[in-house]
DNA sequence: GGGCGAATTGAGAGATTTTCTCATTTAAGG
DNA sequence: CCTTAAATGAGAAAATCTCTCAATTCGCCC
């Protein structure tokens, strides 16, 4: 059914679907597929727009549990905007970080993490124990940044 | 109105709203009073709950446009939350980033920044401007910590 | 390839959250 | 005080998210 549409990133969602035990359905991989091939952070109206664009009516439903679902398999990332928008992007694991642009939110992953270095023992003095991060840095792209400042 | 419950936070965010034009009123100290005291983040239904225990019937829209109005300042900021939730936080300039309590939802600043010395230039060899990050740890306090794991 | 059972979906109602409007109130400077 | 523009209150409206349950579909087994 999205046979045309079978891509690397596809077979992974697959990959870690299986691996939970569940369901590679046409609306998942659609979701995928979406969110990956636009490479841009998604608005969930955009992403249920997209897949109904391949598979006809899909349910709103459908879209946030599958987000919710693919979020907590970390394949894919809700980013929050300064505006207070927020958005969701394909991510491979291992990618924990992101790079948005502000003006077209292109998404670029990044492997390096600056909290890997950083001295967190001044902060856990307190007695904090400090169990995940969340890193997401802001900008513009190479396209948006020669249009205007 | 509000003389009880004046304090250094109250103060300086008086000072900051007279630097750019913008009235004290006392809902918006109230708002202050109500993060500040609370020490954690808290959902927008808290704080309009605590508002009104203070001033009474305080609207609904208030308490939205003075948290935007407050964090376009820099006095207050959004935090997200791994479950999907987000909620506001007091915060002096300068601490940009906050560890949050996963359980009780504590706030803790700290004026380091793990991006400080984070190298981005091979993040910006793709033609990508950096222009600014968000951080944000996640963990157990100490009076959480001791409770379970 | 067909059948079975459980996971997943669709549709729309319902709940929740956020925004908007405009008459009224209030802060702050003269 | 008085004036004036900024800010608020109330509630309607819009947008966003969740829920329910019958119908569908995937993955497994034969």
């Amino acid at each position: 059914m999205l046979k045309d549409f079978e891509c690397r990133e596809e077979s992974y969602a697959k990959e870690v679907l299986r691996e939970r035990g569940l369901r590679s359905t046409s609306q998942r991989l659609a979701v995928i597929h979406v969110l990956h091939e636009s490479g841009r952070s998604l608005s969930v109206g955009e992403i249920h727009d997209g897949v109904r664009g391949i598979l006809g009516g899909t349910g709103l439903a459908t879209i946030y549990r599958t987000l919710e679902t693919f979020e907590s398999l970390g394949v894919v990332r809700r980013l929050h905007f300064p505006d207070g928008e927020s958005g969701y992007a394909f991510s491979r694991a291992g990618n924990a970080h992101h790079m948005v642009c502000l003006a077209c939110r292109s998404v670029f992953d990044f492997p390096e993490c600056p909290v890997k270095n950083f001295d967190l023992a001044p902060l856990e003095r307190t007695g904090f124990r400090v169990k995940d991060h969340f890193v997401q840095f802001f900008g513009k792209c190479a396209d948006c940044g020669e249009v205007a400042s």
